[in-house]
DNA sequence: ATGCATGAGGC
DNA sequence: CCTCATGCATA
C-alpha cells in the first residue's frame, strides 16, 4: 500500500567510473553481474534488483488476476492512464521476467502505478474502455512456420556460430531452402532470447554470460558449458547466449530437445 | 505463451 | 547489418 516507490527514472549516478560512453550489451550484462553482488552495501543504489523485479512481476501477476484482468487488460489499461499502450504479449512477458533487465526496469514504475490504481479505484472497469482506433493497414509478411527439423538445424548453425556474417547467412539459408531474412531475423530473435532474463528465484547460480576472454572467473557455471560454447570458430564470437533458462531441469530438456529434433523429420 | 516480424536507433 | 523494445499471429 504505502510502498515508497524510488525514483522513477533512475539516472544512474551512482555507479563511478562510468564514462558517457553507450553501454554495449555486454557491458550491460556485466552490470547486472555486479549489481546483484553488491546487493547488500549501502552503496548508492537506485536502480532496481533482479530479486525486486522478480517480487514484484509475481505480486502484479497475483493481484492481477485477484483482480479479474487478463494481460491484455493491463495492456490497454496502461495506454488509458499513461498514453503508452501495450500488448498482452508484452505484459505477458514482464510476468514471466522474459524481457531484458533494463527493460524491467522501464516498465516496473507503470505497472506499479497501475497496480496502486487498479487496488483502489471503487470501480475498476473504467480502467480499460479504450477505443480501438487504428488498424494499422500495414502489410506484414506473413508468419512463416518453421517445422521442427529446421528450427533444430538452425539451433545447430546457431551453435557453432551465434553471429552468422552476410556470406554464412547466405550458406545457410541456401542450405535450408529459406529465405535470407527469414534466417537473419532468426539469428536476431535467437541472440534476443538469450538475453532475457527470466530468473529462478536462487543466489548464484547465476547465468554464464561472458566474453571471449573473461579476466577473472566470475561464477560457476550450474552445469558444464561446453555443451554450448564449443566455438571452433574463433574470431567473431564476442559472446556466448544462454538458453533462456537457468534452471538445469529444464535446461536439459532444451538440450535434448534441440539434439534429438535434429535427427529426427 | 511464444515464434517470427517490424522499426527505430546506432555503428 | 546489428541490437532492442515491442507486437501480431498462432500453437
Amino acid at each position: 500500500m504505502l510502498s515508497p516507490r524510488r525514483t522513477p527514472t533512475q539516472s544512474v549516478t551512482g555507479i563511478q567510473g562510468q564514462n558517457p560512453r553507450v553501454l554495449r550489451p555486454e557491458q550491460r550484462l556485466v552490470e547486472r553481474w555486479l549489481q546483484r553482488l553488491r546487493g547488500g552495501t549501502g552503496s548508492v543504489q537506485e536502480s532496481l534488483t533482479t530479486e525486486e523485479l522478480e517480487q514484484f512481476a509475481k505480486e502484479l501477476k497475483h493481484k492481477r488476476i485477484t483482480l479479474g484482468f487478463t494481460q491484455a487488460d493491463v495492456g490497454l489499461a496502461l495506454g488509458n492512464l499513461y498514453g503508452k499502450m501495450f500488448s498482452q504479449t508484452t505484459i505477458c512477458r514482464f510476468e514471466a521476467l522474459q524481457l531484458s533487465f533494463k527493460n524491467m526496469c522501464k516498465l516496473k514504475p507503470l505497472l506499479q502505478r497501475w497496480l496502486n490504481e487498479a487496488e483502489t479505484s471503487e470501480n475498476p472497469q473504467d480502467m480499460y474502455k479504450i477505443e480501438r482506433v487504428f488498424v494499422d493497414t500495414r502489410k506484414r509478411k506473413r508468419r512463416t512456420s518453421l517445422e521442427g527439423a529446421v528450427r533444430s538445424a538452425l539451433e545447430s548453425y546457431f551453435i557453432k556460430c551465434p553471429k552468422p556474417n552476410t556470406q554464412e547467412i547466405t550458406h545457410i539459408s541456401d542450405d535450408l531452402g529459406l529465405e535470407r531474412d527469414v534466417v537473419r531475423v532468426w539469428f536476431c530473435n535467437r541472440r534476443q532470447k538469450g538475453k532475457r532474463l527470466a530468473l529462478p528465484l536462487d543466489e548464484e547460480c547465476d547465468g554464464q554470460y561472458y566474453e571471449q576472454s573473461p579476466p577473472l572467473n566470475m561464477a560457476a557455471s550450474p552445469i558444464p558449458n561446453q555443451n554450448y560454447s564449443a566455438p571452433a570458430y574463433t574470431g567473431a564470437t564476442t559472446a556466448l547466449y544462454m538458453p533462456t533458462l537457468h534452471r538445469p531441469d529444464v535446461l536439459k530438456q532444451a538440450m535434448h530437445h534441440s539434439l534429438v529434433g535434429h535427427l529426427t523429420g
